[in-house]
DNA sequence: GCAAAATCTTTACACTGTCAAAATGGCATC
DNA sequence: GATGCCATTTTGACAGTGTAAAGATTTTGC
């Protein structure tokens, strides 16, 4: 689509095929199979997923193109279509695999503590997986680039808020359970997501950043993420 | 790009020279413009960035694209470039049209009542804005697609960081000198544009309807909002 | 073995952004 | 009023994109 001219075309050169080392004969019957590049790739799924990633994080969300996974993983641009169908495909399949390290940097992070500790171990675990992996991030919370009703999608992100929800009831010392919640519980899952989230994308979008130009000197965003945290609410009381 | 090929097609054809009232002799001298539309359009770039809203709510971000705006606006294909000079450059100059009209929109929220009304009444509103225009909303806060060097998009969004600010600081009694933040002020501002900002997102990307579900029959996406506002802080009180 | 299915490539088409050259008409200057 | 400059708009071209259809190749089921 030639949106995003910027983007790295040094690796464009097809690899397969480069080395042949095939007969003069087998070069007539077989113009492109070879030992090491197959007809058929064999894990062409997974391959193509891990260049996605590898191409969503180098090039951002723009330069995340079907045509150039299938670049990235050696293969011909209509590759990637018999495996998902469509660029949506995917992206959801990716954005799939994000909610899982998501789901398991998260699982990480939880393991000791008071449920205050807990909490702020967990919301520093968020951002910086964020942090870590920025372009995945925006990805799996893009709506319209994504199908939620693929299975795999759809089940990691609800693990992804099951997980939120047991984490925000064990700092109001009570079982949550996910499938029913009062209006109570609801307002504190959706406050500490919206706020942890919130910070996120507003520090991946640069918008932070002003924040901590107007702070003295050396603060750091570590230090005004826990400000916003310990933060007392907006009501001041009476 | 072909990328979603949902999009609106159907107004497509040209709507220049459509009725064309013209002579014979006139016919053969100029082919195309006539007296409702002359070759110079006379205020082309406003037209265009009205197009560019109105297909951007209706065909969501990835319909809104250089030629889509100019089919809109009845002009051929690259008409835009001489006003933009690229796609980041006519959205950075429809974001910034976004951010003022949520400013205004804010500034009419903010009219009276005691502090905690306001701060209510312009949380409210805020949300309201992103609702009335979510594809703009999305816009404005999508970095990697803007320019936000230029000086319409700059000054227009820290017209709105300053608006919040003072908010902020009115909620908290105190005035706040927006180019020099104490770490608890500015804790104050991230906490509430990080929670106002995410439960935006989360709503536009239909994250809260997930939340919403799980909640007693009947109960609306308001409640949850000002049960999140109210929700005590995740720390108990020892 | 061999037909069928799965996998991958090739080809084609409509769409996109952007550039360069041509066309058009407003406007100041003579 | 004519003229020439210049902003504005159109036309045409090119490379890149998603996706559909058809062909090529390999695996698999029987």
């Amino acid at each position: 689509m030639a949106r995003n001219p910027k983007q790295n075309k040094a690796n464009r050169p097809r690899t397969r095929g480069a080395a042949r080392p095939a007969t003069a004969k087998q070069a007539v019957r077989r113009t492109r199979a070879t030992a090491d590049s197959p007809y058929h790739h064999g894990a062409l799924r997974d391959a193509l997923l891990q260049a996605a990633e590898k191409v969503l994080e180098r090039d951002g969300l723009p330069g995340l193109t079907l045509r150039a996974v299938a670049r990235e993983a050696g293969v011909s641009h209509a590759a990637p279509t018999h495996h998902f169908g469509d660029l949506t495909g995917l992206l959801s399949e990716l954005a799939a695999i994000g909610y899982r390290q998501f789901n398991e940097a998260m699982r990480a992070a939880n393991v000791s503590g008071t449920p205050q500790e807990k909490g702020m171990a967990s919301a520093k675990a968020y951002v910086a997986y964020a942090q870590a992996h920025p372009g995945l991030y925006g990805l799996m919370f893009r709506t319209e680039r994504l199908d939620m009703k693929r299975p795999a999608l759809h089940e990691a992100a609800n693990v992804a808020f099951a997980g939120l929800a047991r984490g925000v009831g064990a700092s109001r010392h009570e079982h949550i359970e996910a499938e029913a919640l009062s209006l109570e519980q609801a307002g504190a899952i959706a406050r500490a997501w919206s706020m942890i989230h919130g910070f996120t994308m507003l520090l991946l979008d640069n918008r932070m950043a002003n924040i901590l130009r107007r702070l003295p000197k050396g603060t750091t965003m570590d230090q005004l993420f826990e400000a916003m945290l310990k933060s007392p609410p907006p009501r001041p009381p009476v």
